[in-house]
DNA sequence: TAAAAAATTTAGACTAGGCTAAATTTTTTT
DNA sequence: AAAAAAATTTAGCCTAGTCTAAATTTTTTA
C-alpha cells in the first residue's frame, strides 16, 4: 500500500523531531512542524498507527516503527538527492532548494531515485552537509560539533548547518562561509558570546551566538 | 491563485482532446481520459468554468479559455522537458518515462522549469518527437504525416509517434525503428494494409496497419 | 417526428485532511 | 495533594474530489 504525500511528511517530521535517540514526539510539536492544529495531528496519528508506521498510545507521544523509519529515510534520501541535483546540475543556490525538494521528495519510483543517485555520482552529502541515506536505508549521522563548542585558537572545518532557513544561508554566503571553509576562532566575547573568527585564513569577522549555534564543524 | 494537480490534469487533457482545431471536448471523453465518472467530470467542469479556465455551457462540451490554454501549455512544457531529462540524463527508455513525467509535470516553480530547460540545452522535441512549447507558451505542432499516407517507394524520416503506450514503443525498439530512422516503403499488402518497409537501408520488415497509423514521418 | 438510446447533470453520499470548540488527561504549581 | 495550567483528544463540521443512482437533455433511429 502506498503512503500519501501527507503521510510521508508526517513520518519525515517525526523522524526529524525524535532525534538520534528516537525519543517520543509530542502532538504539539508535530502540529507546529506541520503547520496544522493539534486536533488534526491526532487524527493523522491514529491513521499512521493503524498502518503500523508509528507507535502511538493516546497522550503518550509517538515514535516510528521500523517500517515507519524505513519510509521516512526513503523520503529523506529523495529530498537530499534532489537538492544535490538542483544545486549541482541546475545551478540553484543552497538557500533556494528546500521548497522545491519538498515537492520532489514525494515523487514515487524506486528506479527514479536510483538512477538519479547514479547520475549524481552517489553523493554522500547534500548541499547543506546533511548525510544522504544509501539505497538500503542506512543513514549515519556524522558527529560534528557545533561552533559554540570550539575552543579559542582552534581551527575547524565547516561541515554543515543546523538551520536551513534561506535567510541564514544567505547570511553565510555574505560572510563567505561555505561547506569546507576553515574557521579559526580568534576570540569570544564574554558578554554576548559573539565570536571573532577567521575564514579560510582570510579576513576576520564577527559572528553572533545565533550563527555559531547553527554551524556544524569538524576538528581537522 | 494556484491550480491543483487535478485541475492541471483536466486542462492538459482538454487541450489534448480538443486537437489542433480547439474543438469542443465532451464530458464522456474526459471521463474516459481521466479515469473517472462523467458525474465527477461535470463537477470539475463547473469549477474550472468558475475559475475562468474553460468555456462551459451545460450539455455543450468544453473548450479552453485563453487562460486555460496557457496553463495547459505550461504543464505540457514541463512534462516534455522532464521526459527529456529522464531519457537523456538518467538513461530511461522512451517507453518508461510517461508515468514519472506525469508526476513531475505538476511540480510548481517557474524558475525550476527554466533552469531545467537551460540544463537540457533548450530541446525542441521530447523523446517521442513531440514539440516542447517555449517559455512564452508558443507551441507549434509540426505537420508530419502518418506513415499510412506515404506512397510506395517513398523514403521518409521517422519523426514521432501518436501512440505513447510502452508496449507500442517497445515494439518499435524491437523493430529497430527510432526517431530519425529513414523508412522506405517497399510494398503495401492490399488485403490488410500491412507494409513492407526498409529501415535505415538495412533489412526489410513487415509492419501492421496499426503500427503505420501511429508513426509520424516527414518527407526528406 | 416521436420513441428509444446515449450523454449529461443533479442529488446525496463517501474519504482524506483539516478546523474550532469542548471535554479529558497529564503536568506543574502552589 | 489539590488546584491551575498545559497538552491532548473527541465531537462535529468543512472542502476537494470522487462515486452511484436517478433525473434530465440531446441525439439517433425507426
Amino acid at each position: 500500500m502506498q503512503n500519501s504525500f501527507t503521510e510521508e511528511n508526517y513520518l519525515k517530521i517525526i523522524h526529524a523531531l525524535s532525534g538520534r535517540d528516537g525519543g517520543e514526539v509530542s502532538t504539539n510539536a508535530l502540529a507546529e512542524s506541520t503547520a496544522t492544529r493539534a486536533a488534526s495531528v491526532t487524527d493523522m496519528l491514529r491513521k499512521l498507527a493503524e498502518k503500523g508506521l508509528i507507535n502511538y498510545k493516546k497522550y503518550q507521544g509517538v515514535t516510528l516503527t521500523e517500517q515507519g523509519e524505513k519510509v521516512a529515510i526513503k523520503v529523506i534520501r529523495k529530498h537530499r538527492l534532489w537538492e544535490v541535483f538542483l544545486v549541482e546540475k541546475l545551478g540553484f543556490g543552497w538557500d533556494e532548494v528546500h521548497d522545491i525538494a519538498e515537492e520532489l521528495e514525494h515523487i514515487p519510483s524506486e528506479v527514479l531515485v536510483e538512477k538519479l543517485d547514479t547520475f549524481l555520482g552517489h553523493p554522500k552529502f547534500d548541499p547543506h552537509g546533511d548525510p544522504i541515506p544509501d539505497a538500503k536505508g542506512n543513514l549515519t549521522e556524522p558527529d560534528y560539533k557545533v561552533l559554540t563548542d570550539v575552543q579559542i585558537g582552534e581551527k575547524v572545518r565547516m561541515m554543515g548547518v543546523l538551520d536551513h532557513a534561506p535567510s541564514f544561508l544567505q547570511h553565510l554566503d555574505r560572510s563567505g562561509i561555505k561547506l569546507g571553509s576553515i574557521i579559526q576562532v580568534k576570540e569570544i566575547n564574554e558578554y554576548d558570546k559573539s565570536a571573532s573568527v577567521q575564514i579560510d585564513g582570510g579576513e576576520s569577522l564577527f559572528i553572533s551566538l545565533e550563527v555559531s549555534k547553527n554551524l556544524l564543524v569538524q576538528r581537522r
